[in-house]
DNA sequence: CCGCATCCTTCTGGATACTG
DNA sequence: CAGTATCCAGAAGGATGCGG
C-alpha cells in the first residue's frame, strides 16, 4: 500500500475507521474514563475493537493508558497533550455531521430536502 | 453492519476512505477540475478508484458533475454548496497533520520527538 | 478523454471462547 | 474487570482490459 503524498492521509488512517472518533469524542467531553465505562457508552462496540482501538490510539501518542494494579483491576484512559490536538477535527465533524444531519442528509441518498425544493 | 449511534460515523464513512480528503482538498483549493487534471494531481491514484471515489461523492450531493459533449468530452468536477462545508473539517485535518509532521509523529511510531525529550 | 466491467488481494470489523 | 486468541465474512483498494 503505497504511502500517499498527502500529509493528511497518515492522520485521517489513524483516526478514522468504525469507532475511533466516537472514542476520542467520550473522552474529550467525558475526561478520563475506565475501559468498563467506554463499553457502557458504546454499546455495540466489541471488547476486542474497543481494545484495539485504544492500543492503536496509544501506540500513536494519542492516549495514555492508566493501570491500576487492585483487585479487580482497573485501567483507565485519557487523552495526551497531542490527542487533545484533535479536538479541532472532532468538533469540525460534529458540527458538519449535526448541520447535514438537520438538512436531511443521509450517506449514498444525498440531501432530499434540497432535491425536493429544485 | 449496525449504525452507530454516533450522528458522525455517517459523515466519516463518507469522507474517508484512502483518497477522498485529497480530492476535497485539491477541489477546494484549486476548484473546478477535469477528470484528468485530478489524475493528473494525485499521480498514484488509479482511474477506477478516481471514478468510484467521485462517483460516490456526487451521490452524496458534496460534488458536482458536469459533462459537455464535445469531441473529445470534457468532464468536470467541483465542490457543491454542501460540499464546501467539508472545508473546516479538511482545514482542522491539514492543520494537526502538519502540525505533528513538525513534532516527527508517524502512524505507529508515536510522538519520537517527545519520547526523547523525557 | 473518460469511464465501465471484471477479477483479485488486502484490510477491517466482529463473533466467540478463554485468561490473570 | 479487563483483557487475549482465533477465526471468519465482507468491504475496500487496486490492476487490467474494453467501450462510447
Amino acid at each position: 500500500m503505497a504511502s500517499n503524498g498527502c500529509p493528511v492521509d497518515p492522520l485521517l488512517r489513524t483516526i478514522t475507521g468504525r469507532w475511533t472518533t466516537h472514542i476520542l469524542w467520550l473522552l474529550y467531553t467525558e475526561g478520563e474514563l475506565r475501559f468498563g465505562e467506554l463499553m457502557g457508552l458504546m454499546p455495540d462496540i466489541s471488547a476486542k475493537v474497543l481494545t484495539d482501538r485504544l492500543r492503536m490510539l496509544e501506540r500513536n501518542g494519542i492516549v495514555l493508558r492508566t493501570q491500576k494494579q487492585t483487585i479487580p483491576p482497573q485501567v483507565s484512559y485519557e487523552l495526551t497533550k497531542q490527542g487533545q490536538d484533535l479536538h479541532v477535527v472532532v468538533r469540525a465533524l460534529n458540527t458538519v455531521a449535526v448541520e447535514w444531519q438537520a438538512l436531511g442528509w443521509e450517506p449514498d441518498k444525498g440531501f432530499p430536502a434540497l432535491e425536493a425544493a429544485e
